[in-house]
RNA sequence: GGGCGGUUACCAGAGUGGCCAAAUGGGGCUGACUGUAACUCAGCUGGCUUACGCCUUCGGUGGUUCGAAUCCAUCACCGCCCA
């Protein structure tokens, strides 16, 4: 995996870059739709493709693990054959659900234990295990296994954690180092960086990922209940150490406001569920806000779901019709909701490179802060 | 004409003397959701009220009772059966 980085903006610390992978070319910044179980939930490729604009999405090691299995996975010739998605993908360890999953779960130095949420058996995650598990599923960039610290952790059990986590980091690069491959082209694995809320944590951190001169790195553990000001002064202590060199990928986050706020902060690279769940759930992002549409003031609102929206969804559906399809439980309206949102995500952060490129990057991310005055 | 059953909040439908402004489901309104156990979850859904609480309700009317959605009488309407 190569990285080119291709502006630096003069007033911030937002860049536009190129990322190459085997499976093809990624330009950053870049928003990566979620498809946890090997699909973006009710989204067809095509649609993410010619309507979306998708360049790379989302798998998860532990939910492709428990579902189909790696043998499987191994048998169809990796992820990518099994679905159909010749574009890169990047897969998450796992370290996600230890936060998520915290009921089912017991955390060890050897590793972590999780009882399944299908069927209750036990399966054991090591760091080596995340990786093999990661070369089998064939993901172009995997990630170390890491524990995704809560926001409100206490600085004791924030740096247990962080111990935790860079144990596990030198064992999943051990892994890494020793292994290849399975079916012929180059996969990529980051590290994370941690350390919650704590400044002197979070520079350890980022010192020691940094050191790991790995093909990118990731900053997780936030936007997992921290105030959303901390969350950007932990993006800009940890990008001012991580190399300038490698794509920087926030994990998880987040909703537009805070993609912006941290595409200026200097990082590259974002996933997220929410346009995809909320979505499914009701919500559309648009550059006016966010609308529930359940709500009935949309009952007989015949207009464009979004007047120049970014996917022909908004031009072939009307906001009263897209009420109705939630109101009558129809399955048309989960793959409306999250193709425009999807659609959003992408086209905001491929206006924000290219106003990196042109260089008048704060003063358009200024005005559209304004404009969507979102929520959160 | 006779017999039986029924009429409860937007709908369906529990409740058959006090713990009932009334279960439950649907529908409705609003909100939440950040590396997906999520087409999920939460609150509200007679009126006034932030709340406490107060007021008006269970087809109509009139009774019995300390107290009635619940018991009695009667009227109205609906359904089924017999003629």
């Amino acid at each position: 995996m190569d990285f080119t980085l291709l502006q630096t903006d003069s007033q911030s610390s937002a860049r536009a870059g190129l990322i190459q992978t085997d499976h093809g070319e990624i330009e950053t910044p870049i928003f990566m739709p979620v498809g946890t179980q090997g699909t973006v939930k009710a989204v067809h490729f095509t649609e993410l493709k010619a309507d979306i604009g998708a360049q790379i999405i989302l798998g998860n090691t532990y939910h492709l693990y428990l579902r189909p299995g790696t043998e499987i996975l191994e048998q169809a010739g990796g992820i990518h054959k099994f679905n159909g998605w010749d574009r890169p993908i990047l897969t998450d360890s796992g370290g996600f659900q230890i936060f998520s999953l915290s009921e089912n779960r017991k955390l060890n130095r050897d590793g972590v234990v999780f009882r399944s949420h299908i069927d209750g058996s036990k399966h054991l995650f090591t760091p080596e295990k995340a990786v093999d598990i990661q070369r089998s599923i064939g993901a172009d960039i995997m990630m170390a296994l890491d524990e995704c610290t809560p926001g409100d952790a206490t600085y004791d059990y924030a740096k247990k954690s962080l111990d935790l986590t860079e144990h596990w980091l030198d064992r999943c690069m051990k892994r890494f180092d020793e292994t290849t491959g399975k079916y012929g082209y180059l996969q990529s694995l980051f590290p994370i960086v941690q350390g919650c809320v704590y400044n002197d944590l979070r520079i350890r951190a980022a010192e020691n990922v940094a050191s790991r001169e790995a093909d990118g790195n990731a900053i997780g553990g936030l936007a997992v209940g921290e105030p959303t000001e901390k969350m950007y002064e932990m993006i800009e202590l940890v990008n001012a150490i991580l190399p300038k060199t490698r794509p920087r990928y926030l994990m998880g986050v987040g909703t537009p406001a805070n993609i912006l706020e941290a595409i200026e902060r200097g990082v590259d690279m974002f996933d997220c569920i929410m346009p995809t769940r909320n979505g499914r759930n009701g919500q559309l992002f648009t550059r006016n806000g966010i609308l529930n549409m359940r709500n009935k003031q949309w009952e007989s609102d015949f207009s464009p779901l979004e007047e120049n929206g970014a996917s022909a969804v908004d031009r072939l559906y009307t906001k009263a019709y897209l009420r109705h399809l939630f109101m009558t439980n129809e399955i048309l309206a989960l793959q409306i909701a999250s193709i425009h949102n999807l659609a959003f995500y992408l086209q905001l952060v491929r206006d924000a490179r290219n106003h990196i490129l042109k260089g008048d990057f704060m003063a358009w991310k200024n005005s559209i802060i304004k404009d969507i005055q979102t929520k959160l």
